[in-house]
DNA sequence: CTCCAGGCGCCTT
DNA sequence: AAGGCGCATGGA
């Protein structure tokens, strides 16, 4: 089996935190290196001072796929310079400058995040490798590097059992998967042709899937298809403008989610990934 | 043991 | 329209 070996220039990119980040579940480290599945290949990747090492199975020639994946092309300065000057956002920005939104495959994403409603981002992990070593295709990968998996197509998951998906741990959003895998193999829902719809007409769409909220929804328009305005508010992002920006007051949610589309400007979904890396990661505060 | 997790759907007011 | 609750499962 050949390997195909390729430098990245990425300045200004911390592939850690961009892959801890819970926008994408199938990165596993080993090594010092980070493996997983992009565009149903096995990927090794490496971060070694202003550049990423990326290794994969058989010949490459174009390697548009990944770094397409990774945004290697997107100029940060001129995202974060977009984001209000205010101190939340600063010490957000000073916590994980580098932080990074990727470009996944919406069927990927928009499974991923149906099983992640009240789960724990190491959870959703641990779910969505099972649903890929059951229903996926094995992947080539290196001797040695172990086994991995495509992600299962819709038309795939739509023909399991309830019960075949139960098994993969999780639990009542079983049945919500598996309809909505139904809708979207019959493209009732067209995820291909959500990229050319506005912003809120492509939301709509998405939540005529079971399961499929205004949360997850907007997580699949970012994390998917790169709409820059998306803003995920999920508990964290909530406890993160509650605490950092309406100390003295509650504040209910449609307040808060009008308040995050006018506040961060046209990069809001960037704004709103660094406030939630960096909630989930800064030391325990003192109430 | 209890509490909570990158929520949603459905049932009450 | 707005609020409350149950849902599977497993970490902390």
């Amino acid at each position: 089996m050949s390997i195909s070996r390729q430098t990245f220039a990425a300045p200004d990119y911390d592939l850690d935190a961009t892959l801890t980040s819970g926008q994408a579940f199938r990165w596993r480290r080993r090594e010092g290196a980070w493996e997983g599945i992009v565009s149903n290949r096995w990927v090794r990747l490496v971060k070694i001072d202003d550049a990423i090492d990326a290794q994969t199975c058989g010949e490459i020639a174009d390697w548009d796929w990944l770094r397409h994946y990774l945004q290697l092309d997107v100029d940060l300065s001129s995202i974060i310079s977009t984001f209000p000057d205010d101190e939340p956002m600063r010490t957000a920005v000073r916590a994980c400058r580098g932080l990074r939104l990727l470009r996944q495959e919406p069927w990927e994403c928009l499974a991923s995040f149906i099983l992640s409603s009240t789960k724990q981002i190491v959870q959703i992990q641990q779910i969505v490798a099972l649903l890929c070593e059951r229903f996926g295709d094995p992947a080539p990968a290196p001797v040695g590097a172990g086994a991995y998996f495509s992600f299962p197509p819709a038309a795939r998951l739509a023909a399991c059992r309830e019960a075949d998906l139960r098994a993969c741990k999780m639990g009542f959003r079983a049945p919500y998967l598996r309809s909505a895998a139904e809708m979207v193999s019959r493209a009732e829902v067209d995820l291909a042709a959500l990229s050319s719809l506005p912003v809120d007409q492509a939301r709509d769409e998405l939540m005529k899937l079971p399961g499929v909220g205004r949360k997850i929804a907007d997580c699949v328009l970012l994390f998917a298809y790169g709409f820059p305005q998306a803003f995920p508010v999920d508990v964290w992002v909530m406890k993160a403008l509650q605490t950092l920006y309406f100390p003295r007051r509650r504040v209910r949610i449609e307040r808060l989610r009008r308040f995050s589309q006018t506040h961060f400007g046209p990069q809001a979904g960037y704004a709103q990934q660094y406030l939630f890396h960096y909630m989930r990661t800064r030391k325990p505060q003192a109430v």
